[in-house]
DNA sequence: ATCCACACCAAGCAAGTGCTTGGTAGGGTA
DNA sequence: TACCCTACCAAGCACTTGCTTGGTGTGGAT
């Protein structure tokens, strides 16, 4: 009931989703077993029960948790005042900034939207690809208007490319290497805006 | 024994393995079930034990097989006597159509590659990755040489901005759609080529 | 008519799955 | 002291998993 006991039971619960969720990035989320998690909480798999309801809530909470934030930030960045270029640049930034702060989020978003999308309780998920769908295209239908990029582009087409070559990243880059975040936006920027073919 | 049961017999393999791909492809190979491809293909799950060994060695066929085709390919381009970038535009054409002709054995690949990778059996796919990296840089060095690209490209991410962007694609595709595979190649092209921006 | 290989079925086993149950140690509160 | 809450354990249940076993019907060859 005191302030200190909820801290201490929000802190277990944090601990062990991080641990689920990196697990879930790993292996899949149907391939990562209840045991596999307890085993690595180092508590039995039943004492996961006491903190979350089931499997299911635990991928539920890493997943809306971290898109609300993901979306927040884009939020911003349609708000901005920012022109057309300016603004696709940091939406391209502020993505791979959330595969550095949040890799497993974003890895299990990747690979489990297809089938967890199937279970009503997941339907956010869908909704969530539609409105980064609209964020991209509206970015890039701002950049044709005000002249900024190419009039023609497929848009539909770019938008995917944009997406795809975005999120994939997560498939190879750690926190940590050689290679910062920034390093990695600015270089695909610089592909993505000017292609890499010579004059 | 004779030629006619022999055909019988593969054909009947064949069509138990596409079945079986496009299953592994959409569930994913851990999330399908002997049980579901029997289903799918009409019989009992132990009867499928009378074709193959077991559920691994179905993906094992369908990945090797696929793998064969997809780098003799490759070899072909680099063979060729064309200049860099018609080889690199060939490189890519050549992967958007083993998406739209194999996207069951692409997307397996692409999902499956990580967690199957750590069974002995399944090696070659880390050497197959291998020797596609070594196909896109070989390609991309030579572009640089030739002054067909950029000098101030850096290789490896480029490569893997590649690579990605073009895998990545099987997971919307759809063959018989209102795009072919050529076009979005085409257009795939042009924007790595000379990028989205305005002049 | 007999044989036989092939493709299949019906039943089930051992291992692994998510989750439930009844209980307990320990620290804070009244 | 008596009480309660939190975080956990030990055991196990119902179900699913990959795979095995012993058998059956059928079509072609002899």
């Amino acid at each position: 009931m005191t302030t200190r006991e909820d801290e201490a039971g929000r802190n277990r619960r944090a601990e062990l989703l991080g641990i689920a969720a990196g697990l879930f990035a790993e292996k899949g989320f149907k391939n990562t077993t209840v045991r596999d998690i307890a085993d690595a909480s180092g508590i039995q798999s039943g004492s996961l029960y006491h903190h979350f309801d089931s499997k299911e809530s635990m991928v539920d909470e890493i997943l809306s948790t971290f898109q609300e934030e993901l979306f927040g930030s884009y939020d911003q960045i349609l708000d901005s005042v920012d022109d057309a270029r300016t603004k696709l640049e940091r939406a391209v930034q502020v993505s791979f900034e959330a595969i550095d702060r949040h890799r497993h989020e974003v890895a299990i978003f990747q690979n489990e939207a297809d089938y967890l999308g199937a279970f009503e309780r997941f339907a956010y998920l869908a909704e969530r690809n539609a409105q980064s769908r609209a964020v991209w295209i509206t970015l890039l239908d701002d950049g044709v208007r005000s002249g900024a990029l190419r009039a023609d582009l497929d848009i539909e087409l770019t938008y995917r490319f944009i997406r795809d070559t975005v999120w994939v990243a997560v498939k190879w880059y750690r926190p940590g290497g050689t290679l910062t975040h920034e390093h990695v936006a600015d270089q695909y920027l610089h592909i993505l805006l000017d292609g890499i073919s010579h004059g």
